[in-house]
RNA sequence: GGCCCCGUAGCUCAACGGAUAGAGCGUCCCCCUCCUAAGGGGAAGGUUGCAGGUUCAAGUCCUGCCGGGGUCGCCA
């Protein structure tokens, strides 16, 4: 139930009667017709823009479209009123009774409230995490794992086919240093002291790889040349380093549906595949590439290179597939599994990446278009920094890798719920400030807090209404006469619900599951404002001594606003507080 | 130099192309014999970096500047 799509249609359907009677003209572009909360609570409850979208088209004065849509709208027994203001807005009041049957509709349909059908069943895969399996992960990768993974429950709430997934960067050389670095650590638990040389990875994290090494393979690799052990030493640290982080992903409650593997596509032929599609397509040619402008390298040498003809699909320049020396680039592999990923069927395909990927969107883009025929869009979110604190002090210290603060330091620290709900109360692209200190105060600067305050009181007086002797199950509560909400300040509670499900679909279109965090602030901000009227009037308290039937009405609006907490927090992945005690 | 992101109140940040640009912090005033005051109400605080353009309507879209960050062929 989503009353803005409802009343919209209501508008849509008023508009065509309009032209069908010669009011308006015929074949008029209904689709930038909008139905929207006003800024001001004061001009409705919602407020159509119809009459000046369609004034230009239609040859007509806004106001004489307005006049004539309010009059038909106003048969409608929903509409209450309907004004011309402004330069041609159309303010809608709405019956009272539909925002009482709205509350009923929220406890009918539990955390189901909301959901919507804009996904229409489409598949779509959601690649995130991606980090490279030589080592733990870092608050960074932190912040991409809570993004996407929320961005994948939203987008599940609202319709789609959602698969997760991460792609194991486990071909390139940094496998190979990974490899060298638990060899050392071997060689350390074989009794020998290990040499870190520059260029290896000296977390302490690698001991218990170099432990199992021994376990496995005893002593039968020291004095072995690298050749002979490098291949299975490599391939044991990372599938050690990929448990690892699997469990740093379980600590914040995200799992994966699919892991693939970079290595996995070397030696299938895959690569070769994706690479001769594009070339059958006339975008895959040997050139040499300009030098950047304004900041040539030192050792800037002209070279041919395998080139991918980006530029024919949005890039600025085009990108080299392969080395001089004949390998693959990083890219080549990463197209092959876009068209993997094409190829199993997806509808759109989304990546989460660090905001240093940024120069690799467009010739990832331009990728997919050109091995989908443009079928399949490719959005790519960039994730901004995590910038640490604790008392207001840049804080940088790690208890386990030595250089970088780890997801699990972040998630021992702070929990998962708080570390969830934080990372996503910032726009993706927009840098976040993480401080110890400020996301475990209970207070209302921190926004966890006070969302799940908000849900803690509403616990609080089903409790109460509970000990009381008062009915407040969800059937009780939904089966109550509900015509007693009335009250300006109970009403604006309502409306605030009304607006959930459409929130839903604006953060589902634009990719933003930020934008249900602050929704869930503002939420819990009317619902203590409401509270607190409560004190000063004894008549908008939600126990009503010994008036039953208008206890569980007010207390009916309260457990709704608690559902749609609960299904706000659900997309975040964050549980909900029953008390703060 | 090219490309990408950002620039909104003293600070941290919101705003699906819609009306008088909103919150929190900080400052000032006020509200607990009463469901959790861990909260709430009010005041003050703005040329949305600058200049053009598109539009009935621009913080939002386009162009050009300024400032900050990122990135730019054998790292992934």
């Amino acid at each position: 139930m989503n009353l803005f799509s409802d009343i919209r249609e209501l508008v849509i359907a008023s508009l065509t009667a309009m032209a069908s009677d010669g009011q308006l003209p015929a074949g008029l572009d209904l689709a930038a017709v909008a139905v929207e909360p006003p800024r001001d609570a004061a001009h409705g409850d919602m407020a159509t823009n119809a009459a000046m979208v369609l004034a230009k088209p239609a040859a007509m004065a806004p106001r004489a479209i307005a006049e004539a849509l309010a009059a038909r709208l106003m048969a409608d027994p929903r509409i209450a009123g309907a004004d011309v203001a402004g330069p041609g807005f159309l303010n809608l009041r709405l019956n009272p009774g539909i925002w009482q049957g709205l509350v009923r509709s929220v406890l009918v349909q539990g955390t189901a409230y909301g959901r919507s059908n804009l996904g229409a069943g489409l598949k779509v895969n959601v690649e995130f995490v991606s980090a490279n399996p030589t080592g733990p992960m870092h608050v960074g990768h932190t912040r991409g794992a809570v993004f996407g993974d929320a961005l994948a429950r939203l987008l599940a709430y609202a319709g789609w086919n959602v698969t997760r997934e991460y792609y194991i960067n486990d071909g390139g050389a940094q496998v190979d240093v990974l490899a060298r670095s638990a060899y050392e650590r071997y060689r350390e638990a074989c009794g020998l002291s290990p040499e870190i040389r520059e260029g290896l990875y000296p977390g302490d994290y690698l001991i218990p790889v170099g432990e199992a090494l021994k376990a496995r393979y005893g002593t039968s690799l020291l004095e072995q040349p690298e050749s002979v052990w490098l291949h299975d030493v490599r391939d044991f640290a990372s599938q050690m380093m990929m448990e690892e982080i699997r469990g740093d992903l379980a600590l914040l409650g995200v799992q994966m549906d699919v892991y693939s593997s970079e290595k996995a596509l070397y030696g299938t032929g895959e690569i070769e595949a994706a690479i001769d599609t594009l070339r059958g397509m006339g975008l895959i040619y040997e050139g040499v590439l300009e030098p950047p402008k304004g900041k040539e390298p030192e050792d800037w040498e002209p070279r041919v290179q395998t080139l991918f003809r980006s530029t024919a699909h949005g890039d600025d320049v085009d990108r080299p597939v392969q080395k001089s020396d004949g390998s693959w680039t990083y890219f080549a592999p990463d197209i092959a599994y876009h068209h993997n990923k094409v190829k199993r069927g997806f509808d759109a395909l989304i990546d989460i990446f660090g905001a240093d990927h940024g120069g690799y969107v467009k010739r990832m883009k331009a990728a997919v278009s050109a091995l989908s025929g443009g079928r399949v869009p490719l959005d790519i979110k960039l994730i901004q920094l995590v910038k640490l604190f604790k008392n207001g002090e840049p804080f940088k210290m790690s208890k386990r890798a030595g250089t970088f603060v780890t997801l699990r330091d972040v998630v021992e620290q702070a929990g998962a719920d708080v570390t969830r709900f934080v990372m996503l109360t910032r726009k993706n692209d927009a840098p976040l400030d993480f401080d110890f200190d400020k996301v475990l105060e209970q207070s209302k600067d921190n926004p966890v807090f006070y969302v799940q305050y908000a849900n803690a009181r509403i616990n609080s007086v089903l409790r109460k209404a509970h000990d009381a002797g008062i009915a407040v199950d969800d059937a009780t509560l939904a089966a109550a006469d509900l015509s007693g909400l009335t009250h300006e300040a109970e009403l604006k509670m309502a409306k605030q619900l009304a607006e959930w499900p459409r929130l839903v679909e604006i953060a589902a279109r634009n990719n933003e599951p930020h934008r249900v965090a602050f929704y869930l602030y503002e939420l819990a901000s009317d619902f203590h404002g409401l509270w607190n009227r409560g004190n000063d009037d004894t008549a908008l308290r939600f126990i009503q001594e010994g008036e039953t039937a208008t206890s569980q009405a007010k207390i009916a609006l309260a457990r709704a606003v608690s559902v749609v907490i609960c299904a706000g927090l659900g997309i975040l992945g964050v549980t909900p507080a029953e008390e703060m005690r």
